[in-house]
DNA sequence: AGTATCACTTGCAGTATGCAAGTGATCGTT
DNA sequence: AACGATCACTTGCATACTGCAAGTGATACT
């Protein structure tokens, strides 16, 4: 990890050096995925629900990588394939990522079961450890579902087991 | 100008919708000149540190108080100024500044001093109960400094005791 | 050899941002 | 009441960023 020659910071003030690296729509999606959901290649993410356009993604991807958030590798039985994978200053935003969750499931309408959420906010450090746990091993299946809809009706959707 | 049809979330994801919402440059930042700086006033917005330009202040509480954020109400006894507040929606996002302060000042160079961080991060609790306090209370005292400073020496990375 | 897949690029129109300057309502002073 | 100062914004404009569609080159598959 070398030093960074970065822009001019606006000012030392930890959350605004937070915001010039991921104050964007982007990005902390682009994490969510490789956090929660497994997704490892370009490929993957263009799957994702929010539809990333490809010259965003590959820009943000890159940006990702150069502030030491994402490492990418090209995978070696297949060289086409590129894995992205998520460094430990990556895995670190998981606290973030959670609150964020908590904070829109309680003010806003959206695709996740309350209860879900009252559990997450309950188990937090349990979540947190589960997901550092999953990148620590390399384990891959989904943490979170995709939450497709936009209303949620009681329904469940994985993730009992925690 | 019309306004246009933002109903239209990417996805039911609650990542997503709160970077809908706060995904920027600028949205979080005023939210952390009103929660931990003590700020009320559009004057007091232009004299932070990182210099926001007026009409994205403008634009950005606009949409801070249309989101439920924010709540603005001219003073009674100076009608040329507004007061701007955190709504209870908006005290609820101090998880999320306090996880972006500790993961900056870990992972990047910040003019936050080590040693408070460490303590805000082992009394997490403590200090967003303050937070909440001071919101209740319309206390305005700043409960973090301007952190001015672009460096700061003598730092130790922060993750000794996990 | 030919086609498919993957990870990007490129072109371009539309949108957002940043800077400087300006506006109107209100206040404090004369 | 007149005057200038203060406050909260607007406006104009040049530049940067975004989003969509289409294209490219390097593998891999059959």
């Amino acid at each position: 990890m070398p030093a960074k020659p970065k822009l001019e910071r606006r000012s030392g003030c930890p959350v605004s050096i937070s915001l010039e690296m991921l104050g964007d729509r982007w990005s902390l999606l682009i994490v969510r995925d490789l956090m929660v959901r497994g997704y490892r290649t370009f490929k993957d993410f263009q799957g994702s629900s929010e539809k990333i356009a490809t010259n965003i993604l590959a820009d943000r991807l890159k940006k990702l990588e150069a502030a030491g958030i994402v490492h990418a590798e090209p995978e070696t039985t297949d060289r086409r394939r590129v894995n992205y994978r998520l460094t430990e200053k990556g895995i670190d935003l998981a606290p973030v990522l959670l609150d964020l969750l908590i904070w829109a499931a309680r003010h806003e309408e959206t695709g996740a079961p309350c209860a879900l959420i009252m559990d997450m906010e309950k188990n937090r450090e349990a979540v947190l450890s589960e997901a550092r746990r999953r990148w620590r091993e390399r384990d891959l299946t989904p943490l979170l579902p995709e939450f497709k809809g936009k209303k949620e009706t009681g329904r469940k959707t994985g993730r009992e087991k925690l």
